[in-house]
DNA sequence: GTCGGTGCAAATGCTTTGCATTGAT
DNA sequence: ATCAATGCAAAGCATTTGCACCGAC
């Protein structure tokens, strides 16, 4: 089992702040579904889990998860904001399926180096960074070109 | 001056809508405007330079200016929306300081070579992509290290 | 026993939409 | 003339907040 508990506990003593059942039980959920997530979908799991908690907690909680350094947001191009799991991982970007709308997580060393360099140029000191590509996967592909009339503009992601 | 608007034209006959003078007023305040910009600044500047639109209608043009590849979504941490000319212009991203809020925007060729490269082992084929630094500015910096007791997490943006 | 946390419902604030009027083609 | 665009105000929706009660320390 993941030390993630400790250190959300430790982070939360250190802000004079309290390590509640709702808390564990925020955390216990995003560490089971182990994916990129959304608040609706985080409180739905845990209410068929029984865990029942109110959507004002989960918003709370994800915020203080967020400053713990326990997750991050990702997925930026929807007005809806997704969380994941980054404490201990390599940090990790997304690409996005411009047909299927499916997701995929990867690692990039070369993309921290690349990152590392450009602020050395600009004299800034580096903290973090978000990469995410839009592409289109094999298997959109396959589908083969779809009708919106949308072949003419420049790569963007349709929102 | 830019052929912007005949590109904007164009996309809108080829989508059979109308070229409006609200809509040629609004390219024109973007262009006016030639930074990262948000919905209600751009309302606000074109109505002090008298002309005047509906929240409405900025928000549906501004729409159909990224369809037409035109803008762009740009600087995702923040509940607004924010948008980029890209036409015409080498794909730029943007690096945000944490401590002023400042944000720069840059270029970067190897950016997009690191991502073709990781499209293509994964086998999907690159259509754009999105990158964002967080970092302390050289006059964030200066500033000296600030209240908020955040020092021990992992990079992330402070939204 | 103290604060801080939780749930609820109301409030926010950006963005979208329905509808009657106006305007581009 | 016709069909789409505009403006307005109302609706949406994810997220936040005020407040009374509850629970971790």
């Amino acid at each position: 089992m993941a030390p993630l508990c400790s250190v959300f506990r430790r982070f939360l003593r250190a802000e004079g702040q309290k390590y509640t059942q709702e808390r564990a039980d925020i955390l216990d959920a995003i560490i089971a579904l182990d994916d990129v997530f959304e608040a609706e979908e985080l409180l739905l799991r845990m209410r068929s889990a029984g865990h029942d908690v109110s959507k004002a907690t989960i918003y709370r909680t994800l915020k203080l998860l967020v400053d713990a350094g326990i997750i991050t947001q990702a997925l930026f191009d929807s007005k809806q904001a997704h969380y994941r799991l980054i404490y201990g991982q390599e940090p990790k970007h997304s690409m996005v399926c411009m047909k299927t709308g499916k997701h995929v997580e990867f690692t990039s060393p070369e993309l921290v180096a690349l990152r590392d360099r450009i602020c050395r140029e600009l004299g800034w000191v580096p903290v973090g960074h978000r990469f995410e590509i839009y592409a289109v996967s094999p298997e959109g592909d396959q589908a083969g070109p779809e009708s919106s009339s949308d072949s003419g503009s420049s790569g963007r992601p349709s929102r």
